[in-house]
DNA sequence: GTGACTAACATAGATAATCTATGTCACTTA
DNA sequence: TAAGTGACATAGATTATCTATGTTAGTCAC
């Protein structure tokens, strides 16, 4: 099956809503996250999950703990902070209003 | 009701889909019709609906002809080529498959 | 213990597509 | 003849993704 492209401006929600599933992943893993709970539709580039994850840790809907993997690497390991959380309501209720919206002109006449 | 953008990568897709449902509309009736028929979420920038016109006349997807409003002004009347229709029902298909995966990973739990 | 391999993180630059802001043209109407 | 406006047009800014590349540090083989 062919992956596609993350559409823009839906990265940052894709993200806070896997860490809202499982709390804890590091990069590589929320990136296989995303791929394998979108059906294997979905891929992430690293060069679009790092910088994704920097802003918004600036920005403060994530936190991240240096840790080790099992396998001993390090890693940083993210989770949500209570504005993350919230952060990612809007963008899902934002987003969910857009997608109706494109299904009703979609929808066959 | 706040209106909102339009998702990147969606726009040509709209504009093509309004056509197929009625052909001989020009610029500012393809807006109208993209805004009324998405509920009035949608809004089109002319800044960026003529930009996405030109593109598409360039591909070949839709073509243009001088004519004249009911109320005796010019404009360029829009509809789709045959080409125009492979590639709206191509964009439909790869919407429709990122937006499920999409879903997949927006609902609970 | 040195070198190859690789997991994980990181960043610079290219690319694409939308929006903002502005401008033009021509018809109507006062 | 001037103002208003419908319709079209374009330059530049912005945003966010991808491509390509690089760095760090741990493992394993010899």
């Amino acid at each position: 099956m062919s992956r596609d492209e993350i559409p823009p401006g839906t990265l940052d929600m894709l993200i806070l809503r896997t860490l809202a599933k499982r709390a804890e992943q590091h990069g590589f893993e929320i990136a296989e996250s995303i791929q394998q709970g979108s059906g294997d539709v979905l891929q992430v580039e690293e060069g679009s999950l790092y910088p994704a994850l920097q802003r918004m840790l600036l920005k403060g809907f994530v936190v991240g703990e240096w840790g080790r993997t099992p396998e001993n690497r390090r890693a940083r390991y993210y989770k949500l902070t209570a504005a993350g959380r919230k952060h990612l309501e809007r963008e899902m209720e934002s987003y969910r209003r857009v997608a109706g919206a494109i299904a009703l002109i979609l929808r066959p006449a």
